[in-house]
DNA sequence: TCCTATGTTGTATG
DNA sequence: ACATACAACATAGG
């Protein structure tokens, strides 16, 4: 599920646990998720580090731990296609796909990931490790500019704009709704080559980046409430899965097809080619 | 049984 | 070196 919104609003899940000690970590050190980390280290280190600030950053998250006998330490999180952030019970037992459990005296914060494409990061050490600072410039920062976003299209001129906006590098934080969403705002097909884009059209597809950023988060990333809550009618989201959906702007049917190996869902009567 | 899934990466080809 | 396309990863649910 996760893209920029639903990951600022799984790390604020974590935030009941913020100034608690960790009393036990308990993981399942063959998943996948921890391809990359060292898991002894993980849970030696975590043992009895208290929790002190998180932030999200595109679709990675990091929380920052601190120990009386240790440098500051960095978990980072990274919920691929299925992962999500709970708050359960002190006592929890881990399910299944529960590969981490950060056990503190009045709750668990879990990680949990049936499909493991997520990612658990790890260090130990007085900065922040380099995952963490090589992140492409935000959205909403004043770094994401409509020159930049005209250059990056300009090098990807033939690849169709959909999966142009799924680069990481340029478009941090962005997923398939999204893309989605904004394409669906700007009115431009998802097929349209990037470099075929009018200068007044890549004006309109950053400032709708900019609006779809802003709002998701507002709507989204910004709610506490229990469950993960879905933007309004009348944006394109709540009509994109269901056969027969339309559009909300024009009420006309919606069309389906896989576009840059990825299901894409557009209105033909906004979006021609 | 078959198909789909809000993601990323490695690899082959041009 | 760079751009482009796509299979692979692993699991659950309709």
């Amino acid at each position: 599920m996760p893209e920029l919104a639903e990951v600022e609003y799984y790390r604020r899940r974590w935030d009941a646990g913020l100034g608690s000690t960790v009393a036990r970590v308990l993981l399942h050190p063959r998943a996948r998720v921890f391809n990359a980390t060292d898991t002894v280290l993980l849970a030696r280190l975590l043992t009895g580090a208290t929790l002190i600030s998180s932030e999200a950053a595109a679709k990675q998250m990091l929380f920052r731990f601190a120990a009386d006998d240790s440098a500051p330490l960095w978990l980072g999180i990274h919920l691929g296609m299925t992962g999500e952030l709970t708050v359960q019970p002190a006592d929890h037992a881990p399910r299944k796909s529960d590969h981490l459990v950060l056990a503190q005296s009045d709750r668990a914060l879990v990680f949990t990931d049936p499909r493991m494409f997520g990612r658990v990061l790890f260090h130990a050490g007085p900065d922040a490790p380099d995952w963490w600072t090589s992140l492409a410039p935000a959205i909403l920062s004043p770094a994401f500019t409509a020159d930049a976003v005209a250059a990056f299209l300009q090098r990807r001129a033939r690849t169709p704009i959909k999966p142009v906006l799924l680069m990481q590098e340029r478009f941090p934080g962005i997923g398939n709704w999204m893309a989605d969403e904004i394409l669906w705002r700007a009115a431009l097909h998802p097929k349209r080559p990037a470099g075929s884009l009018t200068p007044a059209e890549i004006k309109t597809l950053h400032r709708e980046t900019r609006h779809v950023a802003t709002h998701a988060l507002r709507i989204i990333g910004s709610s506490g409430a229990p469950t993960l809550p879905d933007p309004p009618a009348t944006w394109l989201f709540p009509h994109r899965w269901a056969d027969g959906g339309t559009c909300p702007k024009t009420g006309a049917p919606l069309i389906r097809e896989e576009i840059g190996g990825r299901t894409t869902c557009w209105s033909p009567a906004r979006q021609p080619l």
